[in-house]
RNA sequence: GCCCGCUUGAUGGAAUGGUAGACAUAACGGACUUAAAAUCCGUAGCUGCGUGAGCGGCGUGCCGGUUCGAGUCCGGCAGCGGGCACCA
């Protein structure tokens, strides 16, 4: 009994037995129930971080419990390999990406292998290798013949020093974040896929992913953003072409005052030519960078450009049209007109340049004459004023009417228009997939021919000049044009590396086929029965995918539209944080506690802060290195941390005190097995009894069993932990009480209820699971055990205890028999001292009965 | 700016509209020990009255509403966090 639990060993034993059995293996062939559990493969930075470690512990938990619940389960893993991390770190350690890549793989396949994670690596992927984009680039011809791929030319971050586009975070108060350099914003020639085609699909299939959180599906749809509107052409005063709009807003046409078009616009450019000012005004609006936030927090600016729109209702009233910082070239049309009374952005900018306002809709209730607006504009419902033939009707009336007289008019028409843009794939880096094409000076663009696939990605590449290294690669650009044989340059783009990520879940069904993905595995194995990650891939990594399986149905691939039948988010793994006097953050080793609780920075001796818990990262210097934790106290404790405290979807708050409970607990529960191991019956025998004590603690188990398989089907782990957590604190309580031995059964009840909670804590903690399961005489492995099955006879109670209320105040509780009825309730409470002084011989006004939880007496 | 989420003891959290604080962590008291660690047992939302067993009041960010009954539903407000298309 003095020998302690020897984590390092066990661990690493079931680890090996796992290994050597091919535990995890999963056959195509198997008939029972297919289960595919994928947790979003990562980036391999080096080292798997804490987000990883919660995030694979989820989806073991789900595999495990799975798999003991009988179901062949498909649970994968990979590595999405390319990205720019492995480019940063060519240039900074003089490493080539492709050796800094499968170096950080096989430390992070090591470091998750000692998580004990139940991964079919026989199916391992990883998308930086030939063997995996060969079949994308395929993918990408097919999706040119099927006219889902184009080629326009868009705006982009330009690092004028470095010579590379760079990616709006890396844009810092608009500079890059390398070079320091003034960014600007460029137009380049690049490849789209035309999710925009999808777009109503992908918004009407939302619906049907009834397993997603709501948050995420909301996302989606306010990012594909559907809305009903007119688009209008306005015709120009000395001018011969018109201007076309969108707008949502059609019944405020009365009350427009300027016309807006966007930086970018046609003819803001053809203005800028001629117009110096003009042109200095577009370049600033391009120097405000391209994120959305950036354009819409900025003050509002504008530019006149002397040009007047006319009023397509009113003859001989002309609206003056703006250049405006705040309109978006990539939404609708890129021009709109502004109807300052109804529209915030449109208000702030009549008042900066005294533009005319004047409202077209009173809210309900008021006279025309008294609607005034302030600094607010009324954007809500309400009756047109101020508009001719359309006063006095509604919004939604005058919306449909205006849009009648204009397509009568032959100068618009109702459209739908999607925020949704098409997917931009190109980018000018060389740690990627290539675009299989060729630029031909005769034949414009060639794709390559499929037999001459894949286009590899040359290894002998430096790093010491500016731009992509596949640009200035002396020979593999250069190639002959396909189709007429002459002088030719490759495509030096390679693709977004949510192209990789946009279809991994698939090739994990046929890992090794040939065809990338082999249709009738797929067919098999789609869609993901349970995908889990992080919230913040809910918009783009999990919208692409879905269009992308959508495309991949239409060129034949397999015949699934959404991926992912039932998605997962995780929050994120947050840690204390310090800080000094002047603000920079501080490690921990860095601060010092001195005797009366007060902080201090070693180093300076000055007093130091405790700052407040926030998402660990390198910058905050609150890291906890999962390899440190796993040394130190073992996978299972790791784990079990991961799932304790709080629930899935929330952030998860890293304490060393948490840690250290979860290592307590795992002892505790090999100490408790190892305790009764003497005491138990044979393996098999039953535990049938009549003994109180025995069938008070056999209740608990069979209650425990139901509500720990409840709570996994609901991803409420740290429920299911307490639920456990409080069966092992019962089974322990039976260590001192001779319960069972009245019948001779005690043994046999002993061994039913370690044996549940073994194989409950099964999934979350597998290699003591695999410990006890042996310790409890099973020469079988717990990995392929069943999973307990509750007795519903000894799930029900003879007896509850309900709760009394006076006027909704508890007053006390009653113990009554189950499902006693209304009368035996009432009267039961109404019996109470403390109810009849309250009624003092008078008759209750009303009495509610809960039944088995609560009688409420109305006095 | 727009969109989304969150707010319950010292802390993480639990609670189909029905006994708020399960289960843990930290704390305190005790047992064991030469001692410490580990382990075990016990206490505990705040507050008033009472020597005491106990009795009462208040309490889920704030204000209001619906209801016999609200942490939960509705309206408003505040604070904090996340996302916004080339980070993955």
């Amino acid at each position: 009994m003095d020998e302690r639990y020897n984590v390092r060993e066990t661990e690493a034993k079931w680890q090996a037995a796992w290994e050597s059995k091919g535990t995890f293996r999963v056959d195509d062939r198997d008939s029972r129930p297919k289960y595919y559990v994928l947790e979003m493969f990562p980036y391999p930075s080096g080292r798997i971080h804490m987000g990883h470690v919660r995030n694979y512990t989820l989806g073991d938990v789900v595999a495990r419990a799975r798999r003991a619940q009988g179901y062949s389960v498909l649970h994968p893993m990979g590595w999405d390999a390319f990205g720019l991390p492995a480019e940063n770190a060519a240039i900074q350690n003089n490493t080539h990406p492709a050796k800094w890549t499968r170096e950080n793989i096989a430390a992070m396949r090591t470091q998750l292998k000692s998580m004990g994670l139940s991964y079919d690596w026989s199916r391992e992927v990883t998308t930086c290798e030939p063997d995996y984009y060969r079949h994308e680039q395929k993918m990408f011809l097919d999706f040119l013949k099927n006219g889902l791929v184009y080629r326009k030319e868009s705006w982009v971050n330009w690092d004028p020093e470095e010579n590379t586009v760079l990616a709006n975070e890396q844009v810092i108060d608009g500079r890059g974040w390398r070079s320091g350099a003034l960014v600007e914003r460029r137009l380049l020639s690049q490849w789209f896929l035309k999710i925009t085609d999808y777009a109503e699909d992908l918004l009407k299939g939302l619906e049907t992913l009834d397993r997603w959180p709501d948050r995420v599906r909301l996302m989606q749809e306010n990012w594909i953003g559907r809305s009903e509107g007119l688009r209008l052409t306005f015709a120009l005063e000395d001018r011969p072409d018109g201007l076309e709009i969108y707008t949502t807003r059609p019944d405020t046409l009365y009350g427009a005052s300027f016309v807006a078009i966007a930086a970018n616009h046609p003819l803001s450019l053809e203005l800028a030519k001629t117009n110096p000012a003009l042109a200095e005004f577009v370049a600033e609006c391009n120097r405000m960078g391209t994120s959305e936030a950036s354009i819409e927090t900025a003050e509002k600016l504008g530019f006149s450009t002397g040009i007047s729109a006319k009023h397509p209702l009113v003859d001989g009233h002309t609206l003056p049209v703006y250049i405006a910082n705040f309109v978006l070239m990539d939404y609708g049309s890129g021009a709109l007109f502004g109807c300052p009374a109804h529209d915030q952005r449109d208000l702030d900018f009549a008042r900066k340049y005294n533009l005319p306002v004047l409202p077209v809709v009173a809210p309900k209730g008021t006279a025309a004459a008294d609607v005034v607006i302030g600094d607010v504009a009324f954007t809500e419902d309400g009756v047109m004023i101020n508009s001719g033939e359309l006063d006095g009707l509604s919004v939604a009336d005058a919306k449909k009417t205006v849009i009648g007289w204009m397509e009568s008019r032959k100068l618009g028409e109702a459209t739908v228009n999607y925020r949704l843009r098409d997917w931009g794939v190109s980018r000018q880096r060389y740690w990627g997939c290539p675009i299989p094409v060729i630029h031909c000076p005769s034949c414009g663009v060639v794709p390559v021919p499929a037999d001459q696939l894949p286009v590899t990605l040359p290894e002998d590449v430096t790093f010491d000049k500016p731009g992509n290294p596949l640009s200035h690669h002396p020979t593999w650009k250069h190639v002959s044009c396909p189709t007429c044989g002459g002088k030719a340059e490759r495509e030096t783009d390679t693709f977004d590396t949510f192209f990789e990520s946009s279809w991994y879940f698939a090739r994990y069904a046929s890992p090794h086929s040939d065809k990338g993905i082999d249709r009738d595995l797929a067919n098999r194995w789609m869609a993901v029965d349970q995908y889990i990650g992080g919230i913040e891939h809910a918009v783009l990594h999990l919208l692409y995918s879905r269009f992308f399986t959508r495309a991949l149905k239409k060129c034949g691939y397999l015949d699934v539209e959404e991926p992912f039948a039932g998605l997962l988010t995780q929050g994120m793994v947050c840690h204390e944080t310090y800080k000094n006097e002047l603000g920079q953050w501080l490690f921990p080793e860095q601060v010092e506690k001195k005797p009366d609780g007060s902080l201090i920075e070693t180093a300076t001796g000055r007093p130091a802060v405790l700052g407040r818990s926030e998402k660990m990262s390198k910058s905050k210097k609150n890291v906890v290195d999962p390899a440190f934790i796993i040394d130190g106290y073992g996978a299972d404790t790791a784990r079990l941390f991961m799932l304790s405290d709080s629930p899935p979807e929330r952030d998860l708050d890293w304490t060393e005190a948490g840690i250290d409970g979860a290592y307590r607990y795992v002892h505790r529960l090999w100490r408790l097995v190892v305790q009764f191991q003497a005491e138990l019956a044979p393996i098999g025998t039953s535990a049938e009894t009549s003994d109180e004590t025995a069938l008070d603690l056999r209740r608990a188990v069979h209650k425990t069993v139901q509500q720990v398989t409840e709570d996994l089907d609901r991803f409420h782990f740290n429920k299911a932990v307490a639920r456990i957590r409080e069966l092992s604190n019962k089974i322990e309580g039976h260590a001192g009480t001779s319960g069972g031995t009245s019948d001779g059964v005690r043994g046999a009840v002993l061994r039913e209820a370690l044996e549940a909670l073994v194989r409950l804590i099964g999934p979350m903690m597998p290699h003591l699971g695999e410990e006890l399961w042996s310790l409890l005489g099973h020469a079988t492995l717990l990995a392929d055990a069943p999973w307990p099955k509750a007795d519903p006879a000894l799930l029900t109670e003879d007896s509850v205890t309900v709760a009394v209320q006076l006027n909704g105040k508890l007053k006390g509780t009653v113990i009554l028999p189950k499902d006693c009825g209304q009368e035996a309730s009432t009267s039961a409470a109404l019996q109470m001292p403390i109810i009849q002084q309250a009624l003092d011989g008078k008759e209750p006004r009303k009495v509610i009965v809960v039944m088995n939880r609560i009688v409420n007496v109305v006095a």
